[in-house]
DNA sequence: GTCTTACTTGACTGCACGGTCCAGAACGCA
DNA sequence: TGCGTTCTGGACCGTGCAGTCAAGTAAGAC
């Protein structure tokens, strides 16, 4: 009943996402936003609610999506190995603009974790998830006798998870540095069998 | 000649320090930078120029600060091992609101280096020193036979400020996060003769 | 076809920010 | 003591921001 929505929101969400992604939210403005999803001031706040409202939801997004495409990968690739090694590849061949951008996730929590609970909140979740998919990948792996017998998936998870970290904060400051290059050959030996 | 400034320079740079520490760039204001460095406005900029200068010489400060620290740390305690375990082990037992400030170089480089080369050059130097410092520690350590013959202390270097750099962006981003702690545990076995 | 309801557009508001100006104060020097 | 120079404090300016308002518009309901 009434005028119907005149636009996707789900594209729109998209490309808000994308805003905030490369400008974080403090950088993001209401005019970045409304330019980039197609939209005027007011029918962003009839659909999303305020900045921040419209922010979160695009970090849950963030995650969500993120969370399927890594379980089908760590869940298709063998063996274990490969599939984290082929993860940090992809992460590592990214074309320098992309580096600049990081991860969407980490970015907001530097930004807003110290001071925003609930974003704070948000993200320990998502690290958290990230952690169980790679341990869960890790114990698939061991069940396959891919790793070395008594292998401790959970603490290995957890590392890597901090590996992942560690590569895309350094590409992000600097995309040209040797140094995430060689922390990923270091790092993935602790897979060695 | 004239009226002499009526404050400490060095210790108002500190102040600015901390402040810049722990709101970023984009998130101190003028006033906050006044006020915790106890003096005016005008006084602020006859002293440092704009906010921008003040802001690099703060990094700069903390970087070299830091170099001097990390070296006489990593020169005294031997093993090599122990030393970089000790270095982890402080990072891991700061207090929560310590955990939540990060590192200031890379709090600086996630929100500035993309799009502030003249930031991001520091900031790439001073990774470089970091791994520089680190493998210049593990060369030592593998000249007194602490360390696998054969070890690639650059490439142990680069993985060891990975390393650094994760741990401390995962407590940034959850102080109570197990992950750091696990992620420590595995990255040093790495060092393991 | 008209009426109700919701969406759209663009102007507007109040605020916080970085930076500047100016009048006055404090010190070194002669 | 008087002068020149520099520092100090507070008012001020222009800008960019998030959020609101009101008038106009388009679609579905009947």
């Amino acid at each position: 009943m009434g005028r119907p929505c005149g636009f996707d929101q789900d594209e729109a969400l998209e490309r808000a996402l994308g805003v905030f992604w490369r400008l974080g939210y403090e950088g993001a403005s209401l005019d970045d936003l409304c330019q980039a999803m197609g939209i005027g001031r007011q029918s962003l706040y009839n659909a999303y609610g305020d900045k921040r409202t419209l922010f979160l939801r695009c970090l849950r997004r963030y995650t969500e999506r993120n969370e399927v495409a890594l379980r089908e990968h760590l869940g298709q690739v063998r063996p274990v190995q490969r599939a984290f090694a082929a993860l940090f590849e992809q992460a590592l061949g990214q074309p320098d603009e992309r580096k600049r951008m990081g991860c969407f996730s980490i970015n907001t929590g530097m930004e807003l974790a110290p001071r925003d609970v609930e974003v704070g909140d948000l993200i320990a979740r998502g690290q958290r998830m990230l952690e169980d998919v790679f341990t869960e990948a890790l114990e698939a792996g061991a069940g396959r006798a891919e790793l070395a017998p008594g292998s401790d998936c959970r603490a290995l998870g957890r590392f890597l998870v901090g590996t992942l970290l560690g590569v895309t904060v350094l590409l992000k400051s600097d995309p040209r540095s040797p140094a995430p290059r060689a922390m990923v050959d270091v790092a993935l030996q602790a897979l060695a069998r």
